[in-house]
RNA sequence: UGGGGAUUCGUCUAGUGGUAGGACAGCAGACUCUGGAUCUGUAUGCCGUGGUUCGAAUCCACGAUCCCCAGCCA
């Protein structure tokens, strides 16, 4: 056969993928690639940790290699328990499976100790009495170069013995240091004799109180990369500076050094990724929780609606780079709703009911409508839907006085109700105040199913719920949690917060929807027709519906509304 | 004359000396029992200035702008 098919062009890869694939092909770890998702068990992982995981187990999965869970836990004053048990339930969530059990760098810290102590004997590193203020002072600034600290030549013999009074306890908080013997005219602040540890009095949430002193960040990350024969360190751009100091550790220590390679975070528009705000608006208040789903957690993420699979597409989509980037939120909400389009059943529920009383339709007459649950998956089926006489549809699929382009309900108009009949609006009801309460309707019995058998065409199709056999639901709409795309490019003095946006959350008590949902499950996505998709609350409870609007369909109408206004 | 990074459509991202491509967002159409989905079409970009070259986003030089670093946080 002719074989003109193109060959596929390469796919491309980005620069971390083309640097393991340079390994591999060199030879330079013997073709491993073993990976680290390093977290500190501090906080919530949130949409960027997502990015980091797409990357570190990413990478190991596609090239046939590992890659670990360890927990960063030096720093015994900020680290809890609770994170560590919440962050291996999101990253499974996730559908991300680290290899063996889970590594802890509170592991390693004996081994550490010995380093510690390797590095005094080679008069590499000192115990220093220096107070924090003096440290800063001694360390110059960052066009000064800093100056040796009075402690800096003390003996081995000393420094050694210094060392274990620290470890023993002999020492108060924050009293001394151990530092690495470097250099303290270094441009680069991180080689400025770092600290490698401090004496902290304080119970560790794995390893009690056997320790008192513990090891940096810094003396550690290196190590445990090291020791767990880690191939690839991929980090984030911040720890560029640190590299020079963790190869200096490695080099000094005598022991296997994998490849660091940095790249940017994620950034998200309207809205926050730092820990420190996250805790921020949880701790004040302006979220309900770590799990609202406002927040960009996983928590949160996950109580909206999104599935782990809009995420991880997400996270392909974006790529990974060096450059500090903002992804727009609406990709974000472009791959859930493709994800949700395939899966979610169609429903159909009105969020702010309007009754329509139906004058020619016989009182008391049910009518099952057959509705197709999804047209995008054929094998999801049919239902039924009860129909009836009085009705409710949306409020906003009726205008009085309908603007120009608008094909919905008005007086005198025909719509389709979806799966059932053409009906005409005969009449307006209101309240005495002359809002619109109830619209008077007559309907086409030859359109049952929806479609006129002499032709006739309509503008469009509408949703409704027979008012009888109606389930009373709590709706809640979100909107985008800050009213600026950059809430973190504040004005000097300003806070972040004051862009919080006001309507972020918007709570509808009266909604219906369509009695087959009387056993939705917590967790469960669905789309209402024309709306959005929406999952069942937790909240619910007893009989309550209560559902999230996870994503908005896309609204032509809206656009088209906004631009009559005027943009 | 501190050190380290970065700069391609509005937003991301490919391109590695040979016609600047894709995605999202935008706009315009088609189709439609969801104004959904889908499908077409379309506009917008190489930070700047020089240089090397037949040819530069790509190589060189100079400049500009942005980000990170002065925790006993990670």
């Amino acid at each position: 056969m002719t074989d003109l098919t193109p060959t596929s062009p390469p796919a491309s890869v980005d620069f971390i993928r083309a640097a393991v694939l340079e390994d591999i092909r060199s030879g330079r770890f013997g073709g491993r690639v073993h990976t680290r998702f390093p977290p500190e068990p501090n906080g919530y992982l949130h949409i960027g940790h997502a990015k980091a995981m797409a990357v570190d187990f990413g990478i190991a999965a596609e090239f046939g290699g590992k890659c670990n869970l360890r927990f960063d836990d030096t720093n015994p004053v900020k680290e809890e328990q609770e994170y560590v048990d919440a962050i291996m339930e999101d990253i499974r969530w996730l559908g991300y499976q680290w290899d063996g059990e889970p590594r802890y760098a509170s592991d390693y810290f004996d081994q550490l100790y010995e380093w510690a102590v390797k590095l005094i004997k080679k008069g590499k590193a000192y115990v220093c009495d220096l107070t924090p203020e003096q440290m800063r002072e001694y360390r110059g600034t960052l066009t000064q170069p800093g100056k040796d600290s009075p402690y800096r030549n003390r003996s081995v013999a000393e420094n050694l013995d210094l060392f274990e009074r620290m470890r023993r306890g002999e020492f108060a908080e924050g009293s001394r240091t151990l530092r690495a013997k470097i250099d303290m005219a270094s441009g680069n602040i991180n080689l400025r004799d770092p600290v490698m540890y401090r004496i902290l009095h304080v119970e560790h949430h794995r390893t009690g109180n056997k320790w008192c002193i513990y090891p940096m960040y810094d003396f550690a990350h290196g190590q445990c990369d090291s020791i767990e024969g880690i191939t690839h360190s991929l980090c984030s751009l911040e720890y560029e500076d640190h590299r020079p100091l963790y190869e200096w550790f490695l080099k000094e220590l005598e022991i296997y050094a994998p490849r660091q390679i940095e790249f940017a975070r994620l950034n998200l528009s309207y809205t926050v990724l730092s820990k420190r705000k996250l805790l921020q608006l949880v701790k004040e208040g302006h979220v309900r929780g770590w799990d609202d789903p406002r927040l960009p957690t996983l928590r949160g993420l996950r109580r909206r609606g999104y599935t782990p699979e809009a995420i991880r597409d997400f996270c392909a989509r974006i790529g990974v780079a060096k450059n500090n980037t903002t992804i727009e939120l609406a990709l974000l909400e472009h791959c859930l709703r493709e994800d949700l389009n395939r899966r979610a059943p169609r429903v159909m529920g009105v969020l702010r009911p309007l009754k329509v009383v139906i004058e020619n339709y016989p009182e008391g007459q049910v009518e099952e409508m057959q509705a197709i649950n999804n047209p995008e998956d054929p094998s999801a089926g049919t239902r039924l839907v009860p129909f009836s006489r009085e009705l409710y549809i949306e409020q906003d699929d009726f205008r009085e006085n309908p603007p120009p382009k608008y094909y919905r309900l008005a007086p005198g108009r025909e719509v389709r109700l979806r799966y059932a009949y053409f009906i005409k609006c005969v009449g307006v009801v209101k309240d005495a105040a002359g809002n619109v309460i109830g619209l008077r309707c007559t309907y086409d019995p030859a359109t049952r199913g929806g479609d006129a058998p002499d032709g006739r065409k309509v503008k469009s199709t509408i949703h409704w719920v027979s008012a009888a056999h109606a389930l009373p639901a709590e709706v809640r709409l979100y909107d985008r949690l800050f009213t600026v795309p950059h809430p973190d490019d504040v004005d000097d003095g300003q806070d972040f917060k004051a862009y919080l946006n006001p309507h972020s959350l918007e709570v509808l008590t009266g909604s219906v929807v369509e009695p087959g949902l009387r056993n939705a499950q917590p967790g469960q996505s669905f789309q209402f027709e024309r709306l959005g998709y929406f999952c069942v609350d937790p909240d619910s409870a007893g009989g309550k519906l209560v559902f999230n609007r996870s994503v908005p369909l896309k609204d032509s109408w809206a656009k088209i509304e906004k631009a009559q206004r005027g943009e």
